[in-house]
RNA sequence: GGAGAGGUGGUAGAGCGGUUGAAUACACCAGUCUUGAAAACUGGCAUACGAGCAAUCGUAUCGAGGGUUCGAAUCCCUCCCUCUCCGCCA
């Protein structure tokens, strides 16, 4: 994180970096002083130990001829001891220099990425704009019910033993409604493996804190995250696995012609949601737990934006696919997360809120996790590294998608109309039903 | 969890605290020879960062981090990882 772009690039980035974003505009001045202050004292340090690698030769070569030489003898020990200051000089600037590079890193891995020019300016989720809009929401002829009571009434979905295991913010799903939860990540991950050209990936779902520190989860973010520890080893629960899935080339440097690498990935996320007291607090929609496909992309900085393009559109032909109406919101600097430069949330209509909620955030956080992990390529063997860049985005929420097709799918009795391509995953399992072509839950 | 062994360049594998960034072999690249190839022979071959138009120079790197020393791959400490055996577990 030393070669920091902000303070490679100059003011008017950082400015721009820190434009309402959270980071304090004090932050800019510190940093390139410091900056300053490193490269000078590591000038001076290498000059030192210049002299002492030379003068410990010189000595080795005295020393050699000490035994029929006494002046040689006595010219090594005159030159150890002086190097013995010298010495001391190192060893007091080398200290002063981890001291300085510590406090530099410190405050650089607090600043947030720098937004790409065609995000939108703006101070918080207002700012926002709509990209485009995809699908209809469906007529109903009577009051849409919200996925807890739709799931609730099914027996499908039971907060109140969750809430005797866990406490809250937690959720059990039960008979149908865990089947129709594995048959939606398997049909996400069958789509992208399989058409979109993913490689699918099961990652470990704790790290330690360099791969959190990597991906920009820390340090400022440390009160969102879920830890464990055992003795004195300290890990931390994923809150997504775009965390261990992108560190997979951390502090590697990827030979020429491997890229680009696409990686898709299911697993639990566990999140705190400090901050979020309050909201959300009904239902699915916010947990401390939840199960998300990911779709995850490391390429060269040159093809990032197309890929990230690339990105969405595979994250909404699940959505197309499972025939649920979304919009496509380009966020403003405002809303959009620490690490990114440019983001799109994906956002699926409920007709119980009778509004559009988020179920995908699709990012390119260019060399920002590149820079903070040493993620690097050589384009050709002739080249030197550079830092790769890296996209991550859901592919999708799987618990937001579950809510989507009940209530999206919802009859007036009840019962949910199960999308066509989830029917190969689905027929024949306890509690659907199949009529004619269609299938349905809960019948 | 218990007992032991070990981590060195693309690979294998040496390495008395001092011209060791590291022998040697294999692999690899270039050349000679050959119609071509093989073989043989000759030469070249670690990486990162920084400085320089460049030749080149500087610093660092032998699992990681500390320590001892004028000087550490080599000695000391801590940690991580791998392997073998026993136990336990999915």
């Amino acid at each position: 994180m030393l070669d920091s772009k902000y303070f490679q690039e100059g003011i008017a980035d950082l400015e721009r970096a820190l434009k309402n974003r959270q980071a304090s505009a004090d932050l800019i001045g510190k940093v390139s002083e410091l900056s300053k202050k490193r490269k000078e004292s590591i000038t001076q340090t290498e000059a030192l130990k210049n002299q002492r690698n030379k003068a410990s030769q010189e000595i080795a070569q005295l020393k050699a001829k000490a035994k029929a030489d006494p002046q040689a003898a006595a010219e090594a020990d005159r030159r150890v001891i002086e190097m013995r200051a010298v010495g001391d000089q190192i060893k007091a600037l080398d200290e002063a220099l981890k001291k300085t590079e510590e406090e530099l890193n410190d405050l650089a891995m607090r600043i947030p990425n720098i937004p790409h020019a065609s995000t939108p300016v703006g101070k918080d989720a207002e700012g926002n704009v709509e990209v485009r809009r995809w699908g209809t929401p469906r007529a109903m002829d009577f009051e849409p019910k919200d996925h807890v009571a739709l799931g609730e009434a099914l027996k499908i979905l039971d907060f109140e033993r969750a809430s005797k295991l866990s406490g809250a913010r937690f959720a059990l799903y039960l008979g149908a409604g865990a089947r129709l939860e594995r048959a939606l990540i398997q049909f996400m991950l069958d789509l992208h493996t399989r058409e979109h050209g993913y490689t699918e990936v099961i990652p470990p779902f704790m790290v330690n804190r360099d791969t959190m520190r990597g991906m920009g989860q820390l340090p400022k973010f440390e009160e969102d995250l879920f830890k464990t520890s055992v003795g004195d080893r300290e890990l931390f629960l994923i809150p997504t696995s775009e965390v261990p899935v992108t560190s997979i080339f951390a502090g590697e440097i990827i030979e020429p012609g491997k890229l680009p690498f696409y990686f898709t990935a299911y697993s639990p996320c566990f999140r705190s949601e400090a901050g979020s007291y309050g909201k959300d607090t009904r239902g699915l929609i916010r947990q401390h737990q939840f199960q998300k496909v990911e779709l995850v992309k490391i390429v060269e900085p040159e093809k990032s934006f197309d890929e990230l393009e690339a990105m969405v559109k595979n994250a909404t032909k699940v959505l197309e696919l499972l025939n649920l109406p979304y919009r496509v919101m380009a966020l403003c600097t405002g809303d959009m997360g620490f690490n990114s430069s440019k983001t799109y949330d994906l956002e699926v209509w409920l007709p119980a809120q009778k509004t559009y909620r988020e179920i995908s955030s699709c990012s390119n956080c260019e060399d920002f996790q590149a820079r903070r992990s040493q993620m690097r390529y050589r384009p050709s063997a002739a080249d030197k590294p550079r830092f790769v860049h890296t996209l991550n985005g859901s592919g999708l929420a799987v618990g937001r998608t579950w809510i989507a097709v009940l209530e999206n799918g919802q009859q007036a009795d009840g019962t949910i109309e199960i999308p066509e391509v989830l029917h190969r995953y689905l027929e024949g399992a306890p509690g659907f039903t199949k009529k004619g072509s269609k299938l349905f839950l809960g019948v």
